[in-house]
DNA sequence: TACTAAACGATAATCATTATCGTTTTCATG
DNA sequence: CATGAAAACGATAATGATTATCGTTTAGTA
């Protein structure tokens, strides 16, 4: 499957740049990527790890979480809530992918498509600029919401407006 | 001058929601306003506004940055470092600029001009999403740091690297 | 001028993240 | 396989930004 496929690429990774592999990094990547569509803070990670490895403490898992940002396995992105949250980046991919984050039902998702080529080439140019990396986020109302009027939400209770 | 027309712009548009118009408050988009490129932090404003109104508090700071956000005054953002940066928009624009951040000296600048554009209407009609508002930024090299490859950085110590 | 809700200043509380420190484990070496 | 050093760990204290609380002050109005 391709879950250890990529598995035993990240353990590559550590081990070329000569990090251990221990059985709590193991875990958190393994839930990294079972959960590879939600977005997870350090917190949640704790919480899901600790199934798999009951006796791991939280400062492993920030500690774990920062060597994969480092590493470029994951990304560390923040959304404006007081949380960072930590993102597998697709295999191989040497940047970020994009958000749309709903503004009435919290969801967050993806855009796995790279929009930015033209622009980067743009910016480059005109700013001398070299860049490395970006980060695109869309705010608005995801379809659902959209179709969802009377939208009974915990977070802020709006209401749908103006869109259709 | 123009400093003077957008603060009385500012002042309707807190007056027309029924908010109090307190010399603090008046002192903190003061603040903003003469330092329109610098992406300060509350703490930042708040060390700043100290010189105009002595007595404010930093609790006020937070309060009164909040509540230019919520009228879409100024935008909070975040760029991965541990504090929220506020940045006024620009008079009658309805998202958010795009930012440059410097991985080297850490510098911030922007880009008023809107890219995103075409990518918008392709997201609007692919994802079926009703874009409010973006976040864009790009992190690399600036032209200053990619011309100092000798750079003494107090941040990481880091050569420039493959660029150029 | 007096009133009342809004706003304020000081500061305590919260919460995510980081640092510390003594213990445990990994992995190379004999 | 045993051993030793460096790396990693778990528990928890410390930090630092932000938010909540609360008693006092003030802006705008009658």
């Amino acid at each position: 499957m391709a879950v250890k496929e990529r598995m035993d690429y990240i353990k590559k990774q550590l081990h070329s740049q000569s990090y251990k592999l221990t059985p709590q990094r193991e875990a958190t990547v393994e839930v990294l990527l079972e959960n590879e569509e939600d977005h997870l803070s350090a917190e949640d990670v704790y919480l899901l790890v600790k199934d798999k490895a009951p006796e791991i403490g939280l400062a492993t898992v920030y500690r774990t979480l920062e060597l994969l940002n480092e590493l470029e396995i994951v990304d560390k992105i923040n959304f404006g809530d007081g949380v960072s949250r930590y993102d597998l980046r697709k295999e191989g991919a040497n940047h970020s992918h994009h958000h749309l984050v709903c503004i009435q039902c919290g969801v967050v998702s993806e855009i796995e498509e790279d929009l930015l080529g033209e622009v980067e080439v743009k910016v480059e140019r005109e700013w001398q600029f070299k860049i490395k990396d970006h980060r695109l986020t869309f705010h608005g109302v995801c379809s659902k919401c959209q179709h969802e009027k009377d939208s009974t939400n915990e977070e802020t209770g709006r209401q749908t407006v103006d869109q259709l």
